[in-house]
DNA sequence: GTCTATAGTTCGATAGAC
DNA sequence: GTCTATCGAACTATAGAC
């Protein structure tokens, strides 16, 4: 334990390197579209040592899935605590500090770019149930701990609305966090999908007020639509 | 010509079982995920015929792709056309005509879910180049008329600020069409990500409020976060 | 822990009969 | 147009030496 630590602070492990090769091919390509292969010989060792760390593919994409998760939701509800604690909190602040470290997670200015995101949408939507499985594990506590927040920022906001507000905050920037070159294209160049801080500063406004609207709609008097006769 | 078309109308060729089976499989397990074995015993023919109709497995992937991304844009901008000749255009109509006919494609009642919107996701972030120019094929024209229609129904929205909204409608509704029972598990039974009309619901009034708040953005005096200094 | 070698399976694609 | 049969390559995973 006290050595293991020791000497992740010293050099980074062929298990590091294994885990570091399998989250930039797996965000790249995939699952499916990703080889043990490809991931051994990007890491430089031998296939056979990822079935001796991690057993199979599946265990290596989990180990690889759950260590970077950790960091961008310890980092998320570090934030969290941090809004809250100064009072009521500003939904814009929440929402910077939700779809932040999800951007700056895994992002190698030397290499592609923000791609963890895309991996955290394609796994939620994944037709394996242990890739679902997987999000939840991960994910659903820092989400609740988040809808909960924002319904605290935004009052009159029910926890069905909180709920998909939250999922659409995360379905409209991660998304787009990896810069396709469509953004630029649409816009005749006017702006573009690789500035991060655009992506962010957009997202952020459009989603505080879809929030704001989300509650001010349900404060309308008559029957809405979707809500299929609950009220 | 005519004769194709007369066929098409009385009864499914071949042809078209391999799609509707190609369409059912690769919207589910996406394109690595799906083998050319698995297309075939599905539609019920024998694998060497999907070589026949469409040469490769690339092949048949886009005349799938291309199929249902002509009949959901037709439907697009139809009623787009439809909302334009009435008059000045409210944001809200625009953007239901943008996201219905995705919910509704494919949506076959019997089966899974709406996953197409999941297709057209994972195929716009693929780094396979000719899947992302498949995409720039199919749905750049229509987005751009959309576009233009936004920045009509919310004035004082840039290029930019629209091409933006654009995206985040599409992510913010596409990421969920495909119901995962997340929704349902974080709202603690309050709402349902398989109630379509609830999704479009919210979506619509989320995403109509967030781009009249770009707009209002924009129209603040003072720099903005991202503009990296053009303004 | 790390390697080489390989077993056993599945894949995309083609050849060739009908 | 549709089939059976099969090639050659890629895959995950394991055995066993060091």
């Amino acid at each position: 334990m006290v050595a293991a630590a020791a000497a992740s602070r010293v050099r980074a492990t062929s298990k590091d390197d294994i885990l570091d090769a399998a989250e930039q091919l797996f965000a790249l390509r995939g699952f499916d579209g990703t080889s043990m292969r490809e991931i051994a010989e990007e890491a430089g060792v031998a296939q056979a040592l990822l079935h001796y760390h991690f057993r199979t593919k599946e265990g290596l994409f989990e180990a690889m899935f759950q260590r970077r998760s950790d960091a961008i939701n310890s980092s998320r509800l570090a934030r969290l605590d941090q809004i809250l604690d100064a009072g009521t909190p500003r939904i814009e602040e929440i929402i910077d500090a939700l779809l932040r470290p999800t951007l700056e997670a895994g992002h190698d200015p030397a290499r592609g770019g923000a791609t963890f995101a895309r991996l955290i949408l394609t796994t939620g939507a994944s037709s394996h149930a242990w890739q679902r499985a997987l999000i939840a594990a991960s994910y659903d506590a820092m989400a609740r701990r988040y809808i909960a927040a924002i319904g605290k920022a935004v009052p009159g906001l029910s926890l069905a609305d909180a709920t998909w507000g939250y999922l659409f905050v995360i379905g409209a920037a991660l998304t787009h966090m990896s810069p396709t070159g469509r953004a630029d294209r649409l816009s005749d160049g006017e702006t573009s999908d690789s500035d991060t801080e655009t992506l962010i500063a957009r997202a952020t406004t459009f989603a505080a007020a879809g929030l704001r609207a989300l509650a001010a709609d349900a404060a309308r008097p008559g029957p809405r639509a979707g809500d299929g006769g609950h009220a």
